[in-house]
DNA sequence: GCGATTTGGTTGAGGTGTCATCTACCCTGC
DNA sequence: GCAGGGTAGATGACACCTCAACCAAATCGC
């Protein structure tokens, strides 16, 4: 969501070139409209929602349908209190099902319900089909690569360095390392 | 929102193909942690969020900063419920301010106030330098270009024929009317 | 061992988006 | 001039996300 940027320059901000100003514009309502079709499909289609549809494929992709919390959090790049309260609410839906950990007693796992698994088999064969029609129907193989290639470029940038650190997520290994802003992105 | 699809392919569902599905995958991550990245970005280096931002720009971009609520709705494609509610939190907040509408008992105007240009035109400058760093920085001009051009084409997918009927928005302009508006690049 | 810190996870408050419903006004046909 | 239908916008309920604070189990340091 938002449009574009501009135009209170007077000093030394840099704004963005025509060309690139053209293609943001065209990228955020694209990405706008097409994360509101989805989710309006989904919710027509099936008794879930997108967020739902990602908690449910995450436990559905491991063998015994069951998954650490946190584990969830770091693999669908969530805040851990969004994954406990989503699966809180999934939970009282029925689709998912919470059960402490035996080797460590803080842990909680996160295990996957029949009727979960009914829904997202449900679920999932109209959500390709709409991907498919929506974007995939639309792209020549080299537009699909370019896409894939910018998308990769732009989230290792996301994900790696200053921008990482300043977000300072669950996983992040390094050691102490975060609050270093000094240097980085023209944040702050 | 959400990662991947697949695998309960059994009967006459066409799944992605792989490469197709590397792309989507990439692209949702991508388009997921960006905007993450840019909200939090806003509201560290100003007191409004993207979607206030959207708003102010809006009636920044408006000769006498005025607007009517519905006009703001079909220029952002955003609800109309989503306006009138958002723009009654800015309102609290003293970005804007409402007016009712002479000419139109029923309609009303987003007035533009001081704070509220001050506060767009300090987030401005920031925002575009975190744009411009988190993706144009790393992207060719060809690949800026493929950006647009894939952009346009699933907007347009988005916006016209059934995609467009299901949602009954309330606009029903002509699809690309503002991404296609040649000269008019604000420049510094 | 035992306190201090870290880690896994929850909770509550508050901003935000959607849907369905409602009100008030406008306009057309009669 | 008024009945009926359409339009502009507001409202309430509810799902959702973020942030900060919290708790309890685990781990580290000595």
């Amino acid at each position: 969501m938002m449009c574009q940027l501009f135009p209170y320059a007077e000093q030394v901000t840099r704004w963005l070139e025509p060309e690139q100003q053209r293609a943001w514009r065209a990228y955020v309502r694209m990405q706008g409209e097409l994360n509101a079709h989805l989710s309006r499909q989904m919710s027509v289609d099936s008794e879930i929602s997108m967020a739902d549809f990602a908690v449910l494929v995450q436990l559905t992709d491991t063998p015994d349908e069951r998954v650490r919390v946190l584990e969830l959090a770091r693999s669908l790049h969530w805040e851990k209190s969004r994954i406990s309260h989503h699966v809180a609410r999934m939970e009282k839906r029925g689709l998912v099902r919470r059960e402490n950990c035996r080797s460590d007693g803080r842990g909680s796992f996160v295990v996957l319900t029949d009727l979960g698994r009914s829904a997202i088999e449900e679920a999932a064969p109209a959500h390709a089909e709409t991907v498919r029609a929506l974007v995939f129907d639309l792209l020549s193989d080299d537009e699909v690569d370019a896409l894939r290639e910018i998308s990769e470029k732009v989230f290792t940038r996301l994900t790696t360095g200053e921008c990482a650190a300043v977000v300072a997520r669950c996983d992040s290994d390094d050691p102490m390392e975060v609050v270093s802003e000094e240097g980085g992105c023209p944040e702050a």
